[in-house]
DNA sequence: ATCATAGAGTGGTCAGACCACGGACTGACC
DNA sequence: GGTCAGTCCGTGGTCTGACCACTCTATGAT
């Protein structure tokens, strides 16, 4: 029943775990702390009773990881921790799974629903000012759709730091490569018509402003609600072109 | 603003990182499916043009991230993808970071609400019976701290499944091992009396109903007032507890 | 003072050899 | 004929030692 959450306690038979294992705990335990420069390879390997051939298999699937930053000819330094590793290790988890482009968007949505609830209890001001100043970002950038698409994530990050939850930060940040690649496929269905985009920047203030009066409850069904108009114009826009398809037929 | 989305197209330098997304790329594009076995070291290197050592070091790197299942004697076989990878992830990404045992919580809350929500939508007659004979688990296993810890645990987790989403799914079993670390924290300072069990049951009950009626709204509003009223216990026994040790001094 | 160059230190790569493990084949024995 | 043990081969695991390529720095000449 509980397989899934089961650690691994085994201790790795080949060396090259074993030395993988000795840095990631290290790593975890804040031992090593981002920045921190590693010993020559050479040395290590000899600190380490292993050849170098198993210790540099190690130490680059810890670089794999994005967990360290091998430079030729400067040595190995400790990266900070990255959410772009948690992106690819998702994308290739989910890279099986039918409708992925749909299905991240429901993670989305449950990452900034619990997000701007925090975010009512917990923003500070300065949260609120930085929201605030996307919102009129996205007023001017209404015109230009790299821009103004950039200046929509933008907003609803700001809203998941606003939360001040490092998890939800991270998560949301994780899936937020499989966002853009639904964002690019669905833009060839997606017309940035003068109502919409209106429609849209309304919506946006919407849930801020139920945000800045912190009260939770509304901001979660605003949000929700222009999650669901958003699917709304993509079902009928998606229907259109097909329609149009038929016509030209 | 966007870098954190950044692909990295950059074509690795080195050549073991040739070999990495030569492979990773394959297993993205479904032309590596789980179970296959590759050919040799010896071979695959010959085949790649590069040496044995880079090769492994390669190898040994997809393996790490769980992608490869490399056997002493016997070969290399691709892994189906695995969640425990995902989690591994999550915990490095996550440990500067401070108060995550309570963060994760946000996380876990965040996933099953929106959960529960599609499962109102989307939830089979036997997604259904599961969770309804696992409230009956729950209930026998009342007297077993153990057991009703894990069928709780298996509770929620098919409340999740039931959405029919993938990545939700993925995500929760992501955070399931912060999840079981910050329990196990826990487990210290909860008591499991009579009174507060039994009114577990019956929270877990109604949470029930609500998605057997296929009510969204009110599945959710329960399920988030049952996550508040264990967090308000914990804050009790918490508060109890360091009543009880300045007693004791 | 500035710049070019040489050296040292570092990671990147390679070749070849040997060890350890697992499975399959083969033979003897029951 | 069936079963079991032993052997052999293919596989990953490890090691040594060497050489290449990159980066920085110190040294020297201009």
């Amino acid at each position: 029943m509980l397989d899934i959450v089961r650690q691994d306690n085994e201790e790795p038979s080949t060396g090259a775990g074993r030395v993988f294992t000795f840095f990631r705990d290290r790593l975890l335990s804040g031992e090593l702390k981002a920045g921190d420069r590693l010993l020559g390879e050479r040395e290590l390997a000899l600190a380490l009773g292993v050849s170098r051939p198993v210790l540099r298999e190690a130490l680059r699937s810890l670089a794999m990881l994005g967990l360290l930053d091998i430079r030729h000819g400067r040595g190995a330094y400790v990266r900070s921790a990255d959410a772009s590793v948690l992106g690819q290790a998702l994308t290739l988890c989910l890279a099986p799974e039918p409708n992925i482009l749909d299905d991240v968007l429901q993670a989305r949505i449950a990452i900034e629903c619990q997000a701007i609830r925090l975010a009512c209890l917990r923003a500070s001001e300065r949260d609120l000012q930085a929201i605030a100043a996307l919102l009129d970002t996205l007023v001017d950038s209404l015109d230009d759709p790299e821009r103004g698409g950039g200046t929509d994530y933008a907003f609803h990050l700001a809203i998941v730091r606003a939360s001040g939850s490092g998890a939800l930060m991270k998560i949301y940040e994780a899936i937020s490569p499989l966002l853009m690649r639904s964002h690019v496929e669905r833009r060839r269905d997606t017309f940035r018509e003068p109502a919409i985009t209106s429609g849209l920047v309304d919506a946006h203030r919407q849930v801020f402003l139920a945000l800045a009066e912190r009260n939770p409850d509304e901001a979660e069904r605003r949000l929700r609600e222009h999650f669901a108009i958003g699917d709304g114009l993509r079902r009928n826009n998606l229907i259109s072109t097909y329609q149009r398809q038929g016509m030209d037929t």
